[in-house]
DNA sequence: CATCTAAATGCAACAAAGTTGCAATTACAA
DNA sequence: TTGTAATTGCAACTTTGTTGCATTTAGATG
């Protein structure tokens, strides 16, 4: 499912019937970053090749297609490209100081997702498991 | 920080100097319900007593003050009372229909959370984890 | 490679969601 | 009761996302 060229974006798209476009290679090209972008960003990057409209419309269509996850960070979704068949982001969020701590383990996660995937014959393809709270400094702090 | 009634709502908001008013009074209100609300539907609920802007003012307040989260359901946010045990939300989102079926499963999530929290002495107020993919309907049609 | 057509695009217009500045009102402490 | 800072409502505005439609284009076919 990871797309790293122009080439596997086309055999992607035209597996399922949809068109190698100059919009969406441009799309693609925007989403190529180590960081999550916001719409208003990818929107910004490519103002001049691609229409807004058209933007929206291909990453849809490219989260439909698992080329790129919608992920939450703060109150607002940011895009990536898919890098592995299951993308992952397991957090620790401080409501007070806004620190993020990124989990590695993935044991009881992965066995969790099989057995609830599997009961309702669900394909899952990303996910995301945030624990909003306080960390161990401002645990220790009066004001909550 | 769970707020049951206009008294205890009061004393979270003098405590840190806030006024108790008609609009949070009336905002607290809409609050009340079993299911996680849409900021649409808290602002139709009282068109006529809350001004659209000061219920996004006051639910700003509110979540800062931890007595309202705001969890992701599908695309969306909605708001919630916090409650004092922890506030849980496990969600299987399709990309493809929307919708969200809701998981109950308590069991392996819960170790998680407590080791994961333990090695990091985080303190969990509440948690959310969302699997994207796609439901058994949509799974089956051709254009996935 | 010339032709054909469904798919895709851009544009304009719209709708929904969220923000800002400010004058009028209100909570509440003195 | 009064004084005053906090809060509100309103109008205007920005940002974000959607829809309908005429025009363009990818790429299949011969
Ligand atoms: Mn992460
Ligand atoms: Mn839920
Ligand atoms: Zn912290
Ligand atoms: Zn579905």
């Amino acid at each position: 499912m990871k797309v790293t060229n122009i080439q596997s974006l086309k055999n992607i798209l035209s597996d399922k019937g949809y068109k190698l476009t100059k919009a969406r290679e441009n799309t693609f090209s925007a989403l190529l970053s180590p960081e999550p972008q916001s719409m208003a960003t990818l929107i910004a990057k490519s103002q001049d090749k691609v229409d807004r409209v058209t933007m929206y419309r291909n990453i849809d269509l490219f989260e439909k297609l698992g080329i790129v996850n919608r992920i939450y960070v703060g109150w607002k979704y940011k895009l990536e490209l898919s890098d592995n068949f299951m993308d992952h982001h397991h957090h620790l969020s401080c409501l007070s100081c806004g620190k993020v701590i990124d989990i590695e383990d993935e044991q009881h996660i992965n066995e969790f997702i099989k057995s609830v995937t599997d009961k309702f014959s669900f394909t899952p393809r990303h996910h995301q498991f945030e624990i909003d709270g306080f960390c161990n400094v401002c645990s220790k702090s009066k004001k909550s």
